[in-house]
DNA sequence: TGATATCCTTGATTCAGGTCAAAGAACCGC
DNA sequence: GCGGTTCTTTGACCTGAATCAAGGATATCA
């Protein structure tokens, strides 16, 4: 289990635009002030998880989604036949837990990428509040859809796409992420190991590495270790155009 | 009238069942009788497509999901990029739309494969309704998160398997929910192309067609064309296993 | 500070599956 | 039944990425 940081209110709403706590998932939530106010007493905000640790574990009942607030995630599921897949990685403002929803149990693994601090939504005590404020149902149907067409995109990806048109597809995503955060798109760090890369794209590490390092010589991108330094947001978009048809 | 007690409605009644529409879903909606009538009534029941039209594009307001009830639908997405995936095939009583639920366009398009009727769940209605029959909400995230989940089972298999066990998986899929309609399992009807085969699986029809034939002469499958005519489900399924680790 | 495990890169080799090509088989409208 | 699609199979060949192998780079911890 994370260790619990005291109650703060990093996770404050803004005002003027009405998003709810989950306010970095940057949706915009019409609810009154009151509902509000319920709604961040239910959220039980900020848990830190260091690296590697488990934030929930797949066939573990569940309890709760859980919105990042700083650090890194990945998801991963697991079949019976043993193979292991990376989902997703979660940065920043985005929710994990969503494809388990109304689910018995957990139906995939989040782990620490590195130290995080990860805020708790029960999903008992929301499910009855979203009954009282219709918005927050709609907001939760709406990130679900989200998480699969994301999934859709994946298997895209994974079926039709070449090593070097998925790994810029995954910097380019990266990158339009952090933006969305207000951070530099072009430079940033790479929270998780080439391996994980691999694992999701369906590459071999080697491979990762391979491409990584023609992307540097074509001066598509400047990466040092885990520290993005600069990337060719023009150049790689361009990557993924299919020619034909 | 003394109080309405709650009627459990089996969703995996026999499809003759006509209670509730939904009812081909096969997930258990404990609902009164008075509200399964009045679902009964958005409900809009039986169009028919014929092989080649969409039910709906992408791209255009989302209105509706759609339930099958006979013949077979397959899914696709298409990116920016000109890409084309299939995302999934629909048989009698699966349900369509759901990526896209609560959203301001379709994510996909729906094309019937066949000769297929469908019935339609206008969900400007629906979503009133549900405010009103909590169950109904509650089913609506199942099959969302079941949906989610799905889709983590489409990346690891085109990421990490080979083209026999691709098949594998799909022969196997197909069957148990042949299965689960009470129909038979090792006998069944392709009601796709080797090609809607191929995209779906991320191969190329050769590899497809060559793969089918190699299943053949193992004796794991006797296929003629697109009719199943029996299969080793056993041997299949070992198929999956992956030996290592 | 050095010992040790983990992570990352690079090279050489191999192979699963893609591509190209072409011939049957099934289906459709007339 | 007949010409024209569109679908399916099979063969020959080629390539992108996996695998095998091994040497650097980083991180972790005593």
């Amino acid at each position: 289990m994370g260790e619990r940081i005291p109650t703060r209110h990093s996770l404050a709403l803004s005002p003027s635009c009405n998003h709810c706590s989950l306010s970095n998932l940057c949706l915009p939530l019409a609810v009154s002030d009151g509902d509000m106010g319920r709604l961040d007493e239910v959220v039980n905000r900020g848990a830190v998880y260091d690296r590697g640790q488990a934030i929930f574990q797949q066939h573990t009942p569940f309890r709760s989604c859980y919105a990042v607030r700083s650090g890194a995630i990945k998801t991963s599921v697991e079949t019976a036949e043993g193979d292991y897949q990376i989902t997703g990685f979660y940065l920043p403002g985005e929710i994990i837990g969503l494809d388990s929803l109304h689910a018995e149990e957990y139906a995939g693994s989040a782990i620490a990428l590195e130290r995080s601090s990860v805020c708790e939504i029960p999903m008992d005590q929301l499910e009855s509040l979203s009954f009282e404020i219709p918005t927050l149902q709609h907001h939760f149907f709406q990130l679900m859809s989200q998480e699969i067409q994301n999934g859709q995109q994946l298997s895209l990806l994974l079926s039709r796409k070449t090593a070097e048109e998925r790994l810029a597809s995954l910097l380019l995503s990266l990158s339009s992420r952090y933006e969305r955060r207000q951070m530099p798109p072009t430079a940033f760090r790479l929270p998780m190991a080439r391996n994980d890369i691999a694992n999701f794209l369906g590459l071999a590490v080697e491979t990762v590495s391979r491409v990584l390092t023609r992307f540097q010589s074509q001066g598509l991108a400047t990466i040092n270790g885990r520290s993005v330094e600069s990337l060719d947001l023009e150049g790689l978009h361009s990557l993924l155009q299919s020619p034909g048809t």
